[in-house]
DNA sequence: CCGGGGAATT
DNA sequence: AATTCCC
């Protein structure tokens, strides 16, 4: 990964003054840009930690009286996650509800499609650890990354460490020997876990190794609850335990195919497959990944996570569909058929489109204005017609409205006016709305040939490929492939919100011909550049409309978006009918607890037996403050003094010159800042750090870089402004 | 392979 | 804007 990076970028990282250059050049990894000549971390400590079946997890805190009986957390008809009473009874992952409830018919089920309080929960796992250390990289909902080797070496200039923390890849009983580093780790995850435990109530695993690619592979080598630490000379073992290449993190299934059709199928195979043919099939740069994740080598950094990059919501309902669509079916079936040749087409592409969000009703979204939505809708609708244009029939399946280029965010954690004015003044709101849409997956199992009217259309106008969903409960045997086809998601997302790169593409077009015959303002007879939408425009205030159209306003960088986009069969012009604008269900989270929205997703049930019995004739034991972690009012059992101390001396409390990455604002007198409790310094630094930066641009744009070697992404995320969190926080 | 997310690359 | 990857 950051082969390609330092390749693209190299005289970036020369010219801007780096002394301390981060990536490491493994000896086994060298490739092309020759000149590496690092000192570098020779030994870094990586930690993966991952936490037990998190949403059950996450449940079991809301209500512990789960903890004792089997319980599913399902998502449509699937069960995502599972605890391990439920695991005992022979019920897993990804299993359908139909069968986990064969397998187990006591297993109480609940409603997973919100995600709002695992997300929640995720979050506050995050900031526990970067409160304990800076680099944290979060992996999905569950898994975070910790980058630990400036700990380790502090610590190693204090104690010495001779045994490990928990289990060490293929060895009993083994002292530390010349693996202090990452004995440290072992511990240092330890710590990390019992903080989790103490502070959330969460357990999980993790794994300590010298890379994230190892440090993830060994984590779930003893499974709930437990870590492993990975020795190097132990790298050729785990690599060869992998079952095939697809178990390799960073080798998706489309990667796996390309190798395969190489004819490799075992990490093996790739260890010894020439580089010299990997670069025929994939390119230099991701040749060299490849071959040196089979090798068991990964240099890439832990980045920093900080604050999501996107935010968003999504509801899925079953099919959108009108009687006009009957013609629409034949079609849809000899559509199918003949894709069912040809290759790929597998699964449906979504489109979309964006447009700026007008300044004042920015500002309306900032200040909470109820009104606001009422005004985005009619340019989401507008956004929606672009993609969806005349009046001819459409059928989606989902729905995403999106905003990007997120403004600055003022930190939560800390109200200090100093630090917030900090964040407050300088960049001006650069928004985007994204409006997307999906629609129903072409070509569906074998043909369930549906009588249909030939209702003539202008040819490319007709939405082929939907086959109707003839497909009934009745005919679903063992409720698996079938049924998952026959219930096709439709989707419907409600709203999101991205933080993207500043220079965004506008994609807003401009409409041809419109101009005094729109009746616009007085304002509107001017020209307006060809990426500004006029009717857009015209809703503008007028002085609005004034500042956009004076040179001071340059309309080279589209200022922000807004835009609707939606999933389409593939390859297929879309269509949409008349006004029929798909009403989706409301959002599961705003619908009574156990109220069988979804029931109809079920083939052949009428409801949802099992969601309703574990709701209602569970015990309801828990409180409402049982929700809060045990720990909120308090701290971490301290032993911490180490780790306080680690904090103290990052944030620059010490006396050595903090980097500038870890430092305390400026504003902060690091004397005050030392000695404020432990807890507090330590969440203060999390808030801090989670500060996102201005933009991920590549750092030639960014005219002041402080000589903070650190790899250049790290670096830009590590920065400043932007905090997202709050979305996350209750109330 | 299909849930409700995410991020990075092209 | 679409694809690929991750959970």
């Amino acid at each position: 990964m950051e082969n390609s990076d330092d390749n693209s970028d190299e005289e970036n990282e020369w010219t801007t003054g780096f002394t301390d250059v981060t990536l490491e050049s493994h000896p086994a990894a060298v490739h092309g840009t020759g000149s590496n000549r690092q000192p570098t971390p020779t030994h870094r400590v990586i930690l993966h930690l991952d936490l037990d079946c998190f949403y059950a997890q996450v449940e079991m805190i809301r209500n512990p009286a789960l903890r004792s009986v089997p319980l599913g957390i399902q998502q449509k008809y699937m069960i995502v996650t599972c605890n391990y009473v439920a695991r005992e009874q022979g019920v897993t992952k990804l299993m359908s509800v139909v069968e986990a409830q064969q397998r187990c018919p006591q297993l109480v089920l609940l409603r997973g499609e919100d995600l709002t309080q695992y997300r929640d929960m995720s979050y506050r796992v995050t900031e526990l650890l970067t409160s304990y250390c800076p680099l944290v990289e979060r992996l999905g909902f569950d898994e975070n990354y910790v980058d630990v080797t400036e700990m380790v070496e502090r610590r190693l200039t204090q104690t010495n460490c001779f045994s490990f923390q928990g289990h060490v890849y293929n060895r009993s009983g083994t002292n530390a020997g010349d693996h202090q580093r990452l004995a440290l780790g072992s511990h240092i995850a330890a710590e990390l876990r019992a903080a989790m435990d103490s502070t959330l109530g969460l357990t999980g695993c993790a794994g300590v190794a010298t890379s994230k690619l190892l440090a993830k592979l060994v984590s779930g080598t003893f499974k709930p609850n437990q870590q492993t630490t990975l020795l190097p000379e132990d790298v050729d073992d785990i690599m060869g335990q992998l079952g095939g290449l697809r178990r390799v993190p960073g080798v998706g299934h489309q990667t796996s195919k390309r190798l395969q059709a190489l004819g490799l199928v075992s990490v093996q195979d790739l260890q010894l497959f020439p580089l010299a043919d990997l670069v025929k099939e994939f390119g230099a740069p991701t040749a060299q990944r490849l071959k040196n994740l089979s090798l068991g080598i990964d240099t890439s950094p832990v980045t920093p996570t900080g604050a999501p990059q996107s935010l968003s919501d999504e509801d899925s309902f079953k099919k959108i569909s009108t009687a006009k669509e009957v013609l629409e079916k034949t079609q849809d079936l000899l559509n199918s058929l003949v894709e069912r040749y040809s290759a790929d087409n597998k699964w449906f592409s979504r489109e979309s489109r964006q447009c700026p969000v007008p300044h004042h009703i920015g500002q309306k979204i900032i200040s909470g204005s109820s009104d606001a939505p009422a005004h985005l809708v009619t340019i989401a609708m507008k956004l929606f017609h672009k993609m969806v244009e005349g009046s001819t029939a459409f059928h989606l399946t989902l729905l995403n409205v999106c905003f990007t280029n997120l403004p600055p965010r003022v930190p939560t954690a800390t109200g200090k006016g100093a630090i917030t004015s900090f964040f407050t003044h300088g960049t001006s709101p650069r928004n985007s709305l994204i409006m997307s849409q999906t629609q129903e997956q072409p070509s569906g199992g074998p043909g369930h040939v549906c009588g249909s009217e030939d209702v003539e259309r202008s040819a490319q106008s007709v939405m082929t490929q939907h086959h109707f969903l003839m497909t009934t409960p009745a005919e679903s045997t063992s409720g698996s492939e079938t049924d998952q086809h026959a219930l096709a998601a439709t989707k419907s997302v409600v709203s999101s919100v991205t933080r993207g790169r500043q220079g965004v593409t506008c994609s807003t077009q401009a409409q041809a011909e419109h101009d005094s015959t729109s009746g616009g303002g007085p304002l509107f007879d001017f020209r307006l550049p060809p990426n500004v939408d006029p009717e857009v425009f015209r809703e503008l205030p007028e002085d609005i409309q004034r500042e956009l159209l004076s040179p001071a306003f340059p309309r080279a960088p589209p200022a922000s978006c807004v835009s609707v986009s939606g999933d389409v069969p593939a390859r297929r012009p879309l269509c949409f009918g008349s006004d029929e604008y798909p009403a989706p269900h409301p959002p599961a989270s705003q619908l009574p607890s156990g109220s069988p929205s979804d029931s109809h997703q079920l083939p052949g049930r009428g409801d949802s037996p099992a969601d309703v019995r574990s709701c209602d004739t569970l015990p309801l034991t828990v409180s409402d403050d049982g929700q809060l972690p045990p720990g909120t009012a308090g701290l971490a059992p301290e032993k911490n003094g180490a780790v306080a101390a680690d904090a103290r001396r990052a944030a620059g409390g010490g006396r050595q010159a903090p980097s500038s990455g870890h430092g305390v604002p400026g504003d902060v007198d690091p004397t005050v800042f030392s000695e404020l409790p432990p807890d507090v310094q330590r969440e203060l630094m999390a808030a801090w750090r989670q500060q996102k930066p201005v933009s991920k641009v590549p750092s030639s744009v960014k005219p002041e870089r402080k000589p903070f070697g650190k790899d250049k992404k790290a670096a830009a995320k590590g920065g400043q402004q932007n905090n997202l969190y709050k979305y996350f926080k209750p109330g």
